[in-house]
DNA sequence: CATAGATCCTGTATGC
DNA sequence: TGCATACAGGATCTAT
């Protein structure tokens, strides 16, 4: 579910509620999203209990807590992660996975506030990252995002460039660029006009630039809705939350018309999920047959 | 090396 | 109603 703006989101809730707390008991009630913490669960546990929080970090879509001994708590959403910051009498969610429980910075009783990690599906997770808190080395093959002021435009267009892949598929490479899924990355290429298909070998420097540009709307726009609503006692992030339903264009509109040229929206498979496009708009490249071996063909 | 595809997990919606 | 299948906003490992 969370994207750039989403996990944005979350971080800003983090840092509104969480820096400055002390962890003064940590439960991980399934093993499965501490699964990248080698050392197992008792020793995430351990490795945390007593330090105190003093950041809130983000990397693409990956999260990360610096602590004041070096470490940093290093966090991935998933597909259907939230990380909430609830009150110690507030029921456990159906999925909650792992208990921060929060105290002062300055003494050892608990405030009653708790940071729950909930996840249904664990394909996200949390592990203690050693000497993390600048920046994870666990996460250092991620790219910057395109919302990031030190995000290098000419770099991605080379990079890019240099891929026999389908722009979509580079898009979601977050070692290229961070931070867009599957809904952003359809609704980017909508809006510069693109099919996903294209490969990176053939597109024009101005065409991928176009696609950035694209980008930074589409995430920029669902920033400015759902950043109005980490205010509560609250991390954001609800599950489906939903707010950025009404300015989609493309995804999950199968059928519908297009808001450009009102020609029917096509879903396609992809990656084991969906890709959403007009074939108007976004006509797919044209297909040759592979020469010799005649095996199948070639996206030109 | 680069690239495409399979895979981890749980739940809900849909069709027969 | 029961059961099977498709699908869900991600990252990484594995095979080619």
């Amino acid at each position: 579910m969370p994207e750039l703006p989403e996990v944005e989101v979350v971080r800003r809730g983090l840092e509104a509620h969480v820096i400055g707390r002390r962890i003064v008991q940590v439960e991980v009630r399934h093993p499965r999203p501490v699964r990248r913490h080698l050392a197992g669960a008792d020793d995430f546990a351990a490795l945390l209990t007593d330090r105190l929080l003093v950041g809130a970090r983000r990397r693409g879509k990956y999260l990360w807590m610096p602590l004041d001994s070096g470490d940093a708590v290093l966090a991935h959403l998933g597909r259907s992660g939230q990380l909430l910051v609830q009150p110690a009498r507030a029921p456990d969610e159906r999925h909650l996975r792992v208990r921060f429980s929060l105290g002062h910075a300055a003494g050892p009783g608990p405030t009653g506030l708790e940071l729950r990690f909930v996840d249904q599906r664990m394909f996200g997770g949390l592990s203690v990252s050693p000497g993390g808190a600048e920046l994870p080395p666990e996460i250092a093959h991620i790219a910057r995002d395109p919302m990031d002021p030190l995000f290098d435009d000419d770099l991605f267009v080379r990079r890019t460039r240099r891929r026999a892949s389908g722009i979509k598929r580079i898009l979601l490479d977050q070692t290229v660029v961070s931070g867009v899924g599957n809904i952003y990355a359809d609704e980017a290429l909508w809006r510069a006009q693109l099919h996903g298909d294209r490969l990176g070998t053939r597109l024009r420097p101005t065409e991928l630039r176009r696609v950035l540009a694209a980008a930074r709307e589409v995430m920029a726009a669902a920033l400015r809705e759902g950043g109005t609503s980490f205010d509560a006692l609250y991390v954001n992030v609800n599950g489906e939350s939903g707010y950025f339903d009404r300015s989609l264009h493309v995804y999950g509109r199968e059928g519908r018309p297009c808001d450009r040229c009102g020609t029917a929206i096509r879903r396609v498979a992809f990656m084991n999920r969906s890709s959403y496009f007009c074939p108007r708009c976004q006509p797919p490249p044209r297909v040759r047959r592979a020469s010799a071996t005649g095996s199948g063909t070639v996206p030109v």
